[in-house]
DNA sequence: ACGGGGCGTGAAAACCTTTTCAAGAAGATC
DNA sequence: GATCTTCTTGAAAAGGTTTTCACGCCCCGT
């Protein structure tokens, strides 16, 4: 019994004395670096060497740990990598949501980026609920190397994500001005519905409303600031603002509120894209034509907004490139090629012009 | 030096008389169970027993545990955990694509049923491309504890994902019998088109197109078979079958190929939804009336669809449960509850008829 | 009063890899 | 030929947790 103390060295698992260990190794999960030292004849440090290229390994038995790990098709266990706080090789995704098509694109941007660059995503959503943040946030804890976070409502200081591990902000009030230390990537949602509404206005459009996103939505109070400020100077009831939100459903009701003011508009400036497809909906039902009675024009520029019926006026926004940019600032500072940047920047947004909107002035 | 073999035992990590060790533990990632067991004046095998409620453990001892846990915000390593060979909480999801709402619903089924389940995901797209799959299941392998699969093009033995995880296909062909112990959950592809294509005949349309999904997609296959099996016995000109696929731009060219059609065809059976809003935009865009002259009907059952115009009748698959579905059969095969199940489960579709089809018969 | 049976607890092994340290071999220089 | 240097290699520690094993204690029964 107390002889067994000195035996703790390293000895082929096969030939092994005492027989009451808990299970044989090949019972367990697959094959391990012993197996493919074994069979290359050499130690396990040597394999080590070897498959991580970390240190010159003589030329007859690199060929021999090679073959060796191809034939046993040795995966190294990414536990025990990570245990040595190693990378792990994961790149965290805190989102609101997942539907929608600005969510798919914007994963998108995000998995093909990470996949390009060797990262995997995983993914997490808080409905933008507080305790589903946190609980997100600590699964990912020591599971990632760093982390992309979404949050339209709850700003970084409020999350109180105290994750070591670098972050990006996507799209997150908060860090304005850089401020705290945060880091984050937006685009502009008020120069955005601005640009739109100048358009209009221009366009010989007088009476504008707005259909804002939901309450308490840093991105959708921008939204209707940019509107207010394109407005500024005209009497309230030419530029009303209707309660709305980010899903067609909302749009469609907002269309009924619309159809029946006086004096009723004659453009609409939506939320966003499936927003303003709800409002087109819900006009159209309401026996107007658009852009023959009303012109809209939403926000994101969604795909299917291309194809839907008219073709949807909207600022676009390079979502996938948003996914994009946030991964390649993550991985350049996870692996020291840059100090953790702060600030914001900005990617900027465009108007595009479809079928759904039209000038009045030059008919 | 020869004495310091028999130290080897537990030691606070504050009074280790050799500095040499690599780094402090305070100074690497955060607390470990060892602070907690400091603070709390216990073992660690008893933090570990109050954490995991594994055995019953004195009342004192157990509050005091909980406190200091508590206090330090103490959270297990996770790379620790999963290296003894125990849950590691995550669930890999490997897909073709991740961009438009039939995976953005997919997403959120499979999303909103793993955090119920207390697990989150990992995700990896193929792009229908076998190297990206098996980098993707290499870079899951260890990470997770089983594996959600959707491939409609590579079959799961061509895939050769040798995984020891369990594993749960979805709409993935090559498992119809259950034969090699796959298991698949699976929609009504063939029956979704047949009953479509059916209800249009019974509605008096006599020349019917089919514009179909990408070249060697097992699920396009089959809702082209549907479609041939319900015009079986009608001569070739009256069910012609145009190339397509599963994107507007490609119902879009399709339809300018129907239009031109000698008998021109008065209803459409399109691969999914947004090819059918893809050739609704090219029928409006050839001069033609949706319904008045050409009947559309879609696969999948988007959201959008609803608030397309005109709306989208389609054969409504219910996405969100499929990912549910899919998540609860893989956590229970996880959890032991019950054996891995063989076979194919298939979840039923629906016809939904909009304002985008009508009856010829019954004006 | 003494022996046996639970029950609670701590020590230490096990999980798998990377990395450091030391030692051995080979080569080079005087 | 001997010593020193360089290069390659293996042994072992470290990383944080769970789990097993064994020990000591208390309580109960005879």
């Amino acid at each position: 019994m107390s002889a067994r103390k000195k035996t703790r060295t390293s000895r082929p698992t096969a030939t092994r004395p005492d027989g009451r260990r808990r299970k044989r190794a090949s019972e367990r999960r697959g094959v391990t670096i012993r197996d493919v030292a074994l069979r290359a004849g050499v130690s396990i440090a040597t394999v080590s060497r070897v498959l991580n290229r970390t240190a010159p390994v003589d030329e007859r038995k690199r060929v021999l740990v090679e073959t060796a790990a191809a034939d046993l098709g040795y995966i190294p266990n990414p536990a025990a990598q990570s245990l040595l706080g190693r990378r792990t090789g994961g790149i965290g995704v805190l989102l609101p949501y997942v539907s929608g098509e600005f969510y798919s694109e914007l994963l998108n941007g995000l998995d093909s980026t990470a996949k390009e660059l060797g990262y995997f995503l995983l993914i997490s959503t808080s409905h933008d609920r507080l305790e589903e943040w946190q609980a997100g946030a600590r699964a990912m804890f020591g599971r990632v190397d760093g982390l992309v976070v979404m949050s339209p409502i709850l700003t970084p200081d409020r999350l109180e994500i105290r994750s070591d591990e670098p972050t990006v902000y996507v799209n997150t009030p908060g860090a304005p001005d850089g401020a705290n230390g945060f880091f984050s990537i937006g685009f502009s949602n008020l120069e955005g519905t601005f640009e739109a509404t100048r358009y209009l206005l221009e366009a010989g459009h007088r009476t504008i409303a707005h259909v804002r996103g939901p309450v308490a939505h840093a991105d959708a109070d921008l939204r209707e600031e940019g509107f207010r400020r394109a407005m500024a100077g005209h009497p309230a009831e030419e530029c009303p603002v209707v309660e709305g939100g980010y899903h067609q459903e909302e749009g469609f009701a907002a269309a009924r509120v619309i159809a029946a003011m006086q004096p009723r508009p004659t453009a609409v400036v939506a939320a966003n894209d499936y927003c303003a497809m709800g409002v087109i909906s819900g006009l159209l039902d309401a026996g107007l034509d658009v852009p023959g009675d009303v012109s809209v024009i939403g926000f994101d520029g969604v795909p299917s907004g291309r194809y839907s019926h008219p073709t949807l006026s909207t600022v676009e926004v390079p979502v996938r490139r948003l996914g994009e940019r946030a991964v390649r600032t993550l991985v350049d500072v996870i692996q020291g090629h840059r100090a953790p940047p702060t600030g914001v920047e900005m990617i900027p947004v465009s108007l595009v012009l479809r079928a759904s909107s039209r000038s009045l002035v030059e008919p």
